[in-house]
DNA sequence: CATTTCACCTGGTGGC
DNA sequence: TGCCACCAGGTGAAAT
C-alpha cells in the first residue's frame, strides 16, 4: 500500500506529537515481526525518547537519544497510528509504544508484510537514492543499467527509492513513456519528463496526503485523496482523461500495470 | 551475473 | 446466504 507519498503523509503528521518523547515501555511485540529475529526490543527502547522521525526511501526512521535506529516498514497493508492509550486495540497490532504523555504509537498490520528492524548504529542497507531530489542525469545513467521494462525499474528499491506500483504507472502516464519500454532504451527526452513527471507526481500526491486505496491511513488515522485523481491506476477499460482511450491493464513483472496505448505510445 | 517468478499473509469483492 | 477464485500499496528468496 505505502509508497514515498503515504509514508512521507505518516512521518509528517506523526513526528510533531512524538518526537521528543520518552518511549515508556514496549507493548504487544511481535517477535516474527522484529528483524533482526530474538532482539530484546523492550530492553533497546527502555528508558530512551524519540530523538527524530524521518523517511527514508518506504521507511519511517526512528532516531532514539543515544543514536541508535529502527525503522518501521508497513509492508502493503501497514498502518502506524498514534492512538490513546484507552483507544481499543485492533486485531492484528503488532507493536504499541506507550508514550510519556498517555499516547502510544500503533503498528498493525493485516498481512504482515511490514517489518520492525533494529539498526542500531550500523547504516541503511542499500537503497537507491531519492527520487525527490534526482537529477535527470542520474537517473539516466541508473536506468542505463538495466535492459528491464522501465516499469519494472521505477519499482527497484536499489535503483530509485520509494517509488511503488501505483506512483510508477501514473508518473510513466504523465511523461508519456510506455511501462514496457526498455529502461535502457529511453531517449535523453524520455528520462528528462520521466524525472519531472515522478516528481510532480510525488509532490502533488504528498499534498494530497497519499492515495488511500484500501488501508491506508495517517498517524491520526485520516485517508489520503489522490486516489481521487488517479488518471491510470486502477482505472482498466475507463476513458484516457487525455484522448478518451480505454486504460488498459496488463501484467508486468507480476504486477498490474496501467496505461494509456495512445498517449504512451512509446 | 541479471532477470523473472513466486511465496509470503489476510481480507475484501464479485461471480455463480 | 455460501463457497470460491481472484485481487491487493512490497519485497526477498529461489529459479532460470
Amino acid at each position: 500500500m505505502p509508497e514515498l507519498p503515504e509514508v512521507q503523509t505518516v512521518v509528517d503528521t506523526l513526528a510533531p506529537l512524538a518526537v521528543g518523547r520518552q518511549i515508556l515501555r514496549a507493548l504487544h511485540v511481535r517477535n516474527d515481526m522484529l528483524k533482526p529475529g530474538g532482539i530484546d526490543l523492550f530492553s533497546l527502547l527502555k528508558d530512551r525518547s524519540v530523538a527524530a522521525i524521518q523517511r527514508r526511501a518506504k521507511r519511517i526512521v526512528f532516531t532514539l537519544d543515544d543514536r541508535a535506529r529502527f525503522y518501521i516498514h508497513l509492508g502493503m497493508t501497514g498502518q502506524l497510528t498514534l492512538d490513546s492509550h484507552d483507544t481499543p486495540i485492533k486485531t492484528h497490532t503488532h507493536l504499541i509504544l506507550q508514550l510519556e504523555g498517555g499516547r502510544q504509537i500503533r503498528f498493525v498490520d493485516p498481512r504482515r508484510f511490514g517489518a520492525i528492524v533494529w539498526m542500531g548504529l550500523d547504516e541503511h542497507t542499500h537503497v537507491g537514492p531519492e527520487p525527490l531530489a534526482l537529477r535527470p542525469d542520474r537517473l539516466g545513467r541508473l536506468l542505463a543499467k538495466t535492459s528491464r521494462a522501465i516499469k519494472t525499474a521505477l519499482l527497484d528499491q536499489t535503483l530509485i527509492a520509494g517509488i511503488g506500483n501505483i506512483y510508477a504507472d501514473e508518473a510513466l502516464f504523465i511523461a508519456g513513456v510506455r511501462p514496457t519500454a526498455r529502461a535502457c532504451e529511453l531517449k535523453p527526452d524520455d528520462i528528462l519528463r520521466l524525472n519531472r513527471a515522478i516528481k510532480l507526481v510525488l509532490r502533488r500526491a504528498i499534498r494530497a496526503g497519499g492515495s488511500s486505496i484500501r488501508d491506508y491511513v495517517d498517524a491520526n488515522g485520516a485517508r489520503g485523496s489522490f486516489q481521487e485523481r488517479h488518471r491510470v491506476y486502477g482505472r482498466e477499460g475507463k476513458p484516457c482523461a487525455n484522448c478518451k482511450t480505454p486504460i488498459q491493464r496488463i501484467v508486468l513483472g507480476g504486477r498490474s500495470t496501467h496505461f494509456c496505448p495512445t498517449c504512451q505510445a512509446g
